[in-house]
DNA sequence: GATGAATGAGCATTCATTCAT
DNA sequence: GATGAATGAATGCTCATTCAT
């Protein structure tokens, strides 16, 4: 097996010292100290490497601890995942259905704002994005078709922020559900490339996707 | 472990009979009949379920024989799956450097063609292109750096053409990589959720990809 | 691994009502109320599941407590075992060894009282006294050694029993050791079978099977 | 954990020559040289040291190959178990249910041909029977159902031999149930203490206990 | 070319036991 | 006395790979 030789480009994830302090917020808040340091250290490693190829040893490594410790916090590796991906579309959901959005009455400041919500989420937590588009499926069944759900209501938002551009006249008569798709698609593969030390700050990133989703509805900047 | 639970998505691209039989044009030519139905099996295998969570013996059964058939073709699994993904981003490069795209003299033109080409390669094999997409970090370090070769050249020729249209006029003054990048994502991501049987052909969703790419540079259909 | 797999027969031992009770007077008098329901509890797991497929958390939960808690009465599980072993040996020697039945002066009456005794130890207390039949190999070396001595010294009652009256001529002239055996499977075995909500009531079978005995030496009830 | 403190009454099973040439007439005709080694070497494990304290590496071991071996020929450690007990009790219902055993007309010779039957295959197979008779409860509910239903068809020829006898007179008006129960014991528990070096050979033994279930229907030796 | 058998290296998970609190 | 957290040492089982046939 040449399972664990290493990637230059994926492994420096899981020792990038910027990635290594776990963002606290992302997490619930029940979670003791232990466990979000659990959840971290798995992120960076799902991340650089995949779940499979992933080990309880190189997640408790992460966090100074024995493999056997994850069991006294989490009841397997694939809830550890889950707890991962659920929590970080749950986070997705609650900025893509912020209230000061959907208060925005004009459809382009309203598109602007959901597509620079989700991109910005994306881009800033771009690790643990990673593992939520990537490893959906080494969820079992059933978690998957929780995740599916979830899914289904953010992009509904999106859907319904296109739709009504297109209803009230802002937007030129595109083909909603292919547009939204191909704006979701853009900020979903930023996971695969986005660095946080790179050219753009997840601010600047999402109001470069907000321009470029006014220009897929045809309505570019004036 | 829960490792061999299928999910519906992804199980089902095993099974499909859309994608049982193998394209041999995706294939070297020098390649034996055997091998080639190998990695076909492979490559569903691998879109299926990832590499980490495809045995040798899922390969092979894919094909009626043993698990040790494959070493007589192959010398391991990683090499079944470089040789996917080398090939695989080998005809893309064949595609978006093909001499009539180039001898395109419109900068629209020849950007719709690009776009285009590489959508339409994406759709028609995009069992083989989610491998492509998904599985570089299976790779070892070497073979993942051909590959990045390979990606850097084939960027190269989406880059260029975003750039001629900027230069002459053609297009907006936008932010070439950044544009670039935005188009190339939109065709990687439909690895995800494309399906042959779905609403658009390769060469439908090629056009559409072409028509945002020319809104994506600010030269929108009249 | 198939190993909490519930079988209906032993398991519901650990469940059942009528075992929940320990018998205090089952446990060394200087145990605590912890320490007693603890091997109370104990007896229950090992009858049911044996003692390997019995884990300290099993024990700990019977009573409510943590499996830590097991460690603040007892130095390990094996020596919950051994306590539990030594003492139902003990029992049954006290038994076996009763005054009153070494002064009753009839060869056949003493032994009917011997078997008898034994018989109903092992039918009242069938639940220990499973676990002192069937999990004895998984004693250490030591302690198993110090309760081969405790039997020998309880088949020695029985052995003297039956040699006294063969030698009396109250008794057939059987092969004394074998015919001892025989009695002593007989009361072992019912372990296997027992149950206090059957057909008879541990002095009921106790009178059967000295009724067997005494078949066995060849002189049956006239 | 103090698991694999060698005892020496048990331990001893492991290695006595006397028990590593395994009987092949034992095993199903259609197994391999191989697979009828290891389940030679697990009877010999499990009947020392039961099933949860025996290890996939303590059975390879006893034949000389690797642990990953033992996956080659069985699906798993338990089924190794459930081959060896099914087995065992396939074997001894065909012994009781002898078509000469069941052709004798007096009651009397047929007891005693059964139990002399059912006696010298458990004092001959001692260390599978020990298994067989010991092991039960780590079966999976569904296997231990099937050995229950194999065990209840071999009793039943007991109870049958016994009911004869007593319908026609030919022993006294014992309870049946209760006096086949006891015979089956005296078998039974042989397990835990007979040796092929003892001072009974099978036979031996088997006509002893023939003799012995005479007396407990009251029908003894004139 | 094909494969049944075999295995070294692992892997997720378990568990008896310890210990700071 | 009680326990939550932690862990060393397994443990059953898997799998990529090898090789004699």
């Amino acid at each position: 097996m040449a399972r664990r030789q290493a990637r230059f480009t994926a492994q420096d994830l899981v020792d990038d010292p910027r990635l290594r302090d776990h963002s606290p917020e992302l997490w619930r808040a029940d979670l003791g100290e232990v466990q979000r340091r659990l959840l971290s250290s798995a992120v960076r490693c799902f991340a650089a490497n995949g779940f499979h190829a992933t080990t309880t040893r190189d997640i408790a490594d992460g966090v100074g601890l024995s493999p056997a410790a994850l069991y006294v916090h989490f009841p397997s590796k694939e809830l550890v995942l889950f707890e991962i991906i659920r929590v970080g579309h749950e986070r997705v959901l609650a900025h893509v259905r912020d209230p000061s959005i959907l208060a925005l009455e004009g459809s382009a400041d309203r598109l602007r704002a959901i597509v620079a919500a989700y991109t910005v989420w994306h881009a800033r937590h771009h690790v643990t994005a990673r593992v939520c588009q990537m490893e959906l499926n080494a969820l079992t069944a059933e978690h998957y078709g929780e995740i599916v759900e979830l899914r289904h209501r953010t992009n509904g938002y999106f859907r319904d922020a296109v739709a009504r551009g297109v209803a009230d006249g802002t937007f030129a008569q595109v083909d909603v559900k292919r547009v939204t798709r191909a704006m979701l698609s853009l900020s979903i593969d930023l996971v695969r490339w986005y660095r946080l030390d790179g050219a753009d700050s997840p601010e600047q990133l999402g109001e470069f996707y907000a321009d470029l989703a006014l220009r897929l509805v045809g309505r570019p900047k004036e």
